[in-house]
DNA sequence: TCGCGATTGTTATCCCGCTAACTTACAGGG
DNA sequence: CCCTGTAAGTTAGCGGGATAACAATCGCGA
């Protein structure tokens, strides 16, 4: 994300929020007692009445929808410092699932107040709108990684997201700071967890990437990318390591 | 959409700019000379830098994004009075590609000019938000659909959104004021317009919809929706017709 | 009215990924 | 330390769509 980028140094919390909060919203937040939700804990359901943001202090949070028949699909994951369910906007109910996989805490934002902030404040509403304007576009990106790629390289392109959102430099390989489970990964590339199995154990037979029990994820960030690029030769290259 | 079922009396234009221009920018936009864009031109491209957005005063607009390999995805349908472009807005760069389906007139409109108007316009504000949080919600709504549905499901399903967008009643019917082809369909859908050429056969066996060579879709909006709850029944329909 | 391009219709073949039904491995509590 | 629950690994079988290669129509201009 873009404005992870950005300097943090003094003001941490009040950038990184997505980078929509400043001056007096953002000392009001920081006073404002949170909400705390353990790991597993519903924030929000499907249907349910509302006219509220959150901020999310401290934690990891995932919205998820569900069919009816009960399957769940990831829709975006959110980390300490940034807001979610804004989608609700257009229709005053709650369109997706928020649930923490962590201990989280929590701030409600009222829509009014949230609004009349970003009315306020130029340099908040310039970022509010990029921030949507990257989720928009991230979404079509995955439309489009649906409509044509393999389940193969829906997942390495996944791997290299999270990579870049989650990941932290550990020797020559990028560590993910947070646990997900096969299950988690097929959820967010349409898959099935058998399959998210298979494939990871390709990838890490070609080197790709390393992982064991409950540690988190090591991938190679860099071959990743080269790998979307011409699978043919990787592939190639396992059978040579074969001999 | 929402906003079309607003009251369109005397600012007709003002309103239907996807419910976010009033007042005095509105009429600057009405006396503001347009841009004159035959059927099938584009408007801008993938990568086109950008720090605009594109008010549609007539016509109709597809926004595409394509890979790498030359494949097609429709992203969004606009129709006169919308608002498109805003995708850029994080990066500064174009990040699909606009299309004129049906000879069009369209208004560039400078972000800052767009923003400022939206800062000092609250209503105009509030419902720019409500339609970025649909937009939002539509992605997702076809994420889902991409991962769990046929695609004879994903079909009706965008049959249905269709005739909701641009459907007008037609006796017992509900004809498409525009026309798609069946390529155009099956960009929608993420599937091969052979497959979709063959579907639709069968919708028209069970009377779902009918059609002729370059007349619109006529289509029945309620038997769409009942074929995605029972689709089996349906199709028991279809065999008993049979004889 | 003939011909050509664009669109739609049809079919045989192949293969990826879903399904279902397992086994294996690990982790933590009693 | 066993026992149980949870996550990961594996496999055979099947089916929906992709693919490719056509035929059939329609629309329109020469």
């Amino acid at each position: 994300m873009i404005h992870t980028a950005m300097n943090m140094a003094d003001h941490r919390h009040c950038v990184a929020l997505s980078g929509c909060f400043r001056g007096k919203l953002c000392e009001q937040l920081m006073n404002r007692p949170g909400q705390l939700v353990t790991k597993g804990a519903r924030i929000y359901g499907l249907g349910d009445p509302a006219q509220s943001v959150f901020y999310l202090r401290r934690g990891f949070v995932k919205l998820t929808s569900l069919t009816d028949d009960g399957r769940e699909l990831i829709l975006r994951l959110h980390q300490t410092g940034e807001v979610f369910g804004e989608l609700c906007h257009c229709t005053g109910e709650r369109r997706e699932q928020a649930i923490a996989m962590e201990d989280s805490e929590i701030v409600e934002l009222n829509f009014d107040e949230f609004i009349a902030h970003l009315q306020s404040n130029r340099p908040a509403f310039l970022l509010f709108l990029s921030n949507v304007a990257q989720q928009l576009s991230a979404a079509y990106d995955q439309i489009q990684t649906l409509s044509f790629n393999s389940t193969l390289e829906r997942l390495v392109r996944t791997l290299g997201r999270l990579a870049d959102e989650f990941g932290e430099p550990d020797g020559e390989w990028v560590r993910l700071t947070h646990y997900f489970r096969q299950d988690d990964l097929a959820q967010m590339i349409g898959a099935r967890r058998e399959v998210v199995s298979t494939l990871l154990n390709q990838l890490r037979d070609q080197g790709l990437i390393t992982y064991a029990r409950k540690d988190g994820l090591l991938l190679r960030r860099a071959e990743l990318d080269r790998f979307l690029v011409s699978p043919a030769q990787s592939s190639a290259r396992l059978t040579d390591a074969g001999f």
